[in-house]
DNA sequence: CGTTCTTACGTGTGTCGTAACGATC
DNA sequence: GATCGTTACGACACACGTAAGAACG
């Protein structure tokens, strides 16, 4: 058995079993890849295809175990190599940060000029998408770490660090009726249209559910992905708006009146994740570091200390 | 990288960096060991050995981590080529089995016996040892399934299925006038020269543990890694024995008092482990099962339901 | 008829074994 | 001087690419 087979194997997998696509992304000429499956299934020595004629279309039940396991193979051949890179050169590289925009705009920012500062020649990308595509990105390998809020943190298969907590504030345009109810409760907050973010994104899930779980519904006249789209509408006067805490920016928003909501709403847990069993490079380590330092310096961190052990886990 | 290299580089670690040797393990002559070990050094870009002149003598931090996630990488081949044995023959094989005397002669037999019924074509082998031998042979892959009751369950590498719990008994010889006193006390027990198992076999320590716990010492005048020797030496009037009660033979033992002691002592548990991530052949899961329905029939097993889930867990 | 995989064949790389040399205890 | 490792070299194997052929929609 050889690591190309195993290659091959989840390539081709990964490729809607089309041998030739899988060929074209391990450059390769499809003939070989061809080869790799038929000595993979000759060295076991058993079936692992399913075949409609000369077609391949899917696994045997022995194919999908070794489809499992050549992955972990394959994952560990990767974290050696990072291994050797992070002693060849350990301040280049390529670190890809999956996170939603609020974090992009907000948080991490400050993060990221502390880590070019540290480590000039690592590159950094920044993938943003919905939580429940970070998590998935995290876990296909497409980026190195995943900062969200939802989804992740119930998967076993990645490990996460809280980082910080946050909740939401209210804002409206300056001399809105809501502004004088003290305090104000979620009844208040449902007489006046709303803006807030998408479902599934940046705490709308939970947010919702609080409504939900006192028999309120919100008239949400237009939900976005970030906090930018949602203050723009609310300065039109189309609604109030309900954004992370954090997204509020003393100066740039001074035309917006804002109120604490942390009394209504449960308190949400930013994470930083990664697969389980993935080897983090150093200056990977190290921007999760900075990260939950910048989380400290919000005031809502999780503490510095616990960060070691945790970290150790793997 | 090749699997080839990784393969050198852990048996070089497992033979006492001795590349000769590991030549010789691996069937294979040493200048293509050596060029094992130069090339993956080379692919990785970074020193893995440490190195007196010529010989090689350690690993660099780096080599460690290397030497960690290669053997990753071929536990993961080894479970795969077991997936194809699996389906290529799935009644033959060998099923190693680790244990300690008490298990090989007491409880094993009958289970040996059903499961040679099952799969004729099976060599069993069974391996002696202390339970940390035993926990150290699973590890190292030396037996499949560890069968014992101490030091497994505290290392979370292995998986372990608890499957009976027993207590001790008090053997002597007839009217021996420990045999008067009800209820026995751990004092009155103290009172006589004592033979039971050697420490850290067969629940000793928590014996030891238990009369130390109310600062009573037992004079040990013998003490023995199996039951068999224990009964030998009460027969010739030595002592009086404490062994497990499982190891009683209602009938080869008539010439001998038993008294439970089960009111004494904490209740052990016995165990099946292997390590954790190993893929587990159908024949050795079949064995286990069968190992549990003894548990059973002997009247203290961990019942059958909760089995499946248990195993369902890698 | 294009797409997709297989078979056949040649070339070049590389792996392993033999053999001779160097280093270390 | 015996052991252990490296270097050198040759034979064999094999992996990949090219090219042509067969099945499928």
């Amino acid at each position: 058995m050889e690591l190309r087979q195993l290659r091959s194997l989840v390539t081709l997998a990964d490729s809607g079993f089309s041998v030739s696509r899988a060929a074209q992304q391990l450059h390769l000429v499809q003939p070989a890849v061809s080869q790799h499956l038929r000595l993979l299934e000759a060295a076991l020595g058993t079936p692992l295809f399913l075949r409609h004629g000369k077609r391949l279309v899917g696994l045997t039940e022995a194919g999908q175990q070794v489809l499992r396991h050549a992955r972990s193979v394959l994952a560990e051949v990767g974290n050696i190599v990072a291994v050797g890179r992070d002693h060849v050169e350990e301040a280049r590289g390529v670190l890809r940060i999956g996170t939603t925009h609020t974090q992009a705009r907000y948080v991490l920012p400050p993060v990221l000029i502390a880590f070019k500062r540290a480590y000039p020649e690592v590159e950094v990308q920044i993938h943003q998408g919905t939580p429940a595509q970070l998590v998935e990105m995290a876990l296909a390998d497409r980026v190195d770490l995943a900062v969200c809020t939802e989804a992740v943190g119930e998967h076993d298969a990645l490990i996460t660090l809280p980082s910080y907590r946050w909740n939401r504030c209210l804002i409206t345009t300056p001399g809105h009726p809501l502004l004088q109810r003290r305090p104000i409760s979620l009844g208040a907050l449902c007489e006046y249209p709303m803006i807030t973010y998408v479902f599934g994104f940046t705490g709308r899930t939970s947010l919702s559910q609080t409504f939900a779980k006192v028999g309120l519904h919100p008239r949400v006249v237009l939900s976005a992905a970030d906090a930018d789209v949602i203050k723009t509408y609310v300065r039109s006067g189309m609604g109030i708006g309900i954004i992370a805490d954090l997204a509020f920016h003393t100066e740039h928003d001074r035309d917006l009146e804002r109120r604490d909501l942390s009394h209504l709403f449960p308190w949400e847990v930013t994470r930083v994740a990664y697969p389980r069993g993935k080897y983090v490079r150093r200056f990977q380590q190290r921007f999760i570091d900075l990260f939950q330092q910048q989380a400290d310096r919000i005031g809502r961190g999780w503490g510095a200390g616990r960060l070691g052990a945790v970290v150790a886990e793997p």
